[in-house]
DNA sequence: CGGCGCAAGTAACGCGCGTTAGTAACTCAA
DNA sequence: TTGAGTTACTAACGCGCGTTACTTGCGCCG
């Protein structure tokens, strides 16, 4: 046991490093030790990296402040500028989309725009998803936790569209819903345009020549489904059609409930008898089990039977064979778009409206 | 213009709730807030808030300062304690993850370990996946901005298995690799034991009666390849048996790829006459592909042709028909093992491997 | 020559908190 | 009666930084 330290402890090892490297650690290095080196006053070397106008600090100076800022490898300290400032440049974004990753996309579009707005994003998990009841203890403890960090704002994002209810902290601060809404209506959100994707993704079928056309439906309790089939019918309605009610099937929203959806829908039919050409099916899960209920019949795709999906879930609509032609959901956008809305709010804007939809863009592959 | 503000600003926003709310808002409460309700020195409180031994308060102080916590709505803020503490309780994890979303479940798996232990991540967006050459821009800065939040230690996970150049500035701070590995060698890494994974599917096979095995290969030169490969030869020189050369096909790591590397393998043989009975697919996007192939051969999964996947994506293996054996990676495992790697070095405890393998289970389903 | 204005800085406070070194009162054995 | 030992606290410093108010030297106009 004497000289026995094998595995190094973490600080040794960073020690160890500094040698073989040419960037000095600065562990430690705060404004005062630049101010020494460059033989100044801290306030001056705050002034200078802050950028301040009126500082009258001369060009000379200032460049020996940051000459002595790079050799030293300064780095401010962003919790005690926080401190200091008053503001901590912090968004929190609370979501389940950790637990249950189907709209990632949202986190992406988020902290890219977060990060281009130079501020950063604080994520914290939620349990929402599963909680029927009011088992909103893990939940609150993040948004509790997210205050605690003094975040600016909060953003709320869910795995499906759908109405949620917000833990009374979440008022604390300027909050924005994405991809959900506010049960009580209180607060602004961001939600895709159901309705036009399910208007754009018919209109594309009707496009295409076909004029019978199957709907596989979700539950229809869920917004994206009233939604999607209203559009639907919109469409529809402009080119003087309606929807034939023996045409609309609803399934359980995955690949089984989808291939029994089209095995009901195709096997009701005799071909040209009545049979939908096409199939507007309202998720890709559903697009994916009606595949093999077409295949299994020997029918091509999209030569006997064009398909439409939506949702655009990457990894079954880009490898599905053929491709599968779908509406995607604008995850990214919402994102994006949540954080600049918060951005607005938190600098005291007004908003441009209480709920804001976004577009539904028709994706083009090869099974229409 | 006279009386019209009509979007109210968030402050007011905040005051009018309020107003409504039974808990009161809590801006700008302090420490000194709470002494004062409580008629007790600041330094009492703190001494109640950390849970401090040996603090002699009174149990009867105590009691009021709670009180006075609950009633004020007393929140620590995180940032000063970060400040005069010197330690944050943060971990940077910085992730291409959020760009290509193949292995979200890392960040789910190293954000539960964190809430369990009281620590926050804070997730950095990276760019490695695309950067082929050194366009490490984005990620450098990923990596400074964590430095700056004075982060306790990175976490570093890519969406693949695969060496990557860690930057400089990662080792200022214990830093550990989650399902990738340091190129220099130099710093803990966490990866999936492929060549278990390999094995343990192969040996799946070889006990439902499968003999004559085909290999759908990936890329040959990655690791998962590498690993996975030579599980499976292991798997079979323990039955006394060898692979084929013949029987095994590299393609794209797609749909397609799989659906051509298949139809390559089965159109080799007749049935009977060195036909494969099961085959092996090195990820599951190649498995989707397989099944085309099989199906439109007339064969039935698993009764003519087994197979089994790897890399368990859940929209793909459980949504093909009939759903699909597959081994999973342990993204979860590796994310939660990452941060418990990293709580003992920030400790400066040793940690027990330099790079540790975490098993990849088996997931039955009815390909087999 | 005196005072004014400006350029170039600096001293010092406070952000909210953890922490150390004290103080004040009270008890109790010698 | 005293001093040592406890109990129950508090004063005050410092964490790293933003910011305001103030100082100092110097040129220049009247």
């Amino acid at each position: 046991m004497a000289n026995s330290t094998p595995p190094a402890p973490a600080a040794e090892a960073g020690a160890a490093t500094r040698t073989t490297t040419a960037v000095p650690i600065n562990r430690g290095v705060t404004m005062a030790d630049v101010a020494k080196a460059a033989g100044v006053s801290r306030t001056a070397v705050s002034f200078v990296l802050s950028n301040r106008e009126n500082s009258s600090i001369s060009e000379d100076t200032k460049l020996r402040i940051l000459e002595a800022v790079q050799t030293l490898g300064y780095r401010p300290n962003a919790g005690a500028r926080a401190l200091a400032s008053q503001r901590s440049d912090w968004y929190g974004l609370v979501t389940e989309i950790v637990t249950a990753p189907f709209a990632v996309d949202i986190i992406k579009g988020a902290q890219d725009q977060a990060w281009l707005d130079r501020r950063f994003l604080l994520i914290a998990p939620s349990d929402q998803a599963d909680a029927v009841g009011p088992n909103q203890g893990m939940e609150d403890a993040a948004v509790e936790k997210l205050l605690e960090q003094r975040v600016e704002g909060l953003l709320y994002a869910a795995t499906y569209h759908r109405a949620v209810h917000v833990p009374q902290s979440a008022h604390e601060v300027p909050t924005v819903l994405i991809n959900c809404f506010d049960a009580d209506g209180k607060l602004p959100s961001i939600v895709p345009d159901e309705r036009a994707g399910g208007r754009v993704a018919v209109e594309r079928l009707l496009r295409a020549g076909h004029s019978r056309i199957g709907v596989i439906n979700l539950d229809p309790d869920i917004p994206a489904a009233v939604g999607r089939l209203e559009g639907c019918r919109e469409a529809l309605a402009e080119a003087g059609l309606e929807l034939d009610p023996e045409l609309i099937v609803s399934g359980h929203a995955t690949a089984d409930g989808g291939y029994e959806a089209a095995c009901e829908i195709l096997d009701k039919f005799e071909a040209g008898a009545g049979r939908p050409t096409a199939l507007f099916c309202l998720n890709d899960r559903m697009a994916m089990g009606a595949y093999d209920a077409i295949k299994e019949r020997g029918l091509a795709i999209p030569q006997d039977i064009a398909v439409i999906g939506f949702d655009n879930q990457e990894l079954i609509a880009a490898y599905l064979r053929p491709k599968l032609t779908t509406v995607a959901l604008p995850f990214e956008e919402m994102g994006a778009l949540g954080v600049q809305t918060l951005a607005s709010l938190t600098a005291g804007q007004p908003i441009t409206a209480h709920q804001q939809m976004v577009d539904c863009p028709l994706l083009e592959r090869y099974s229409v």
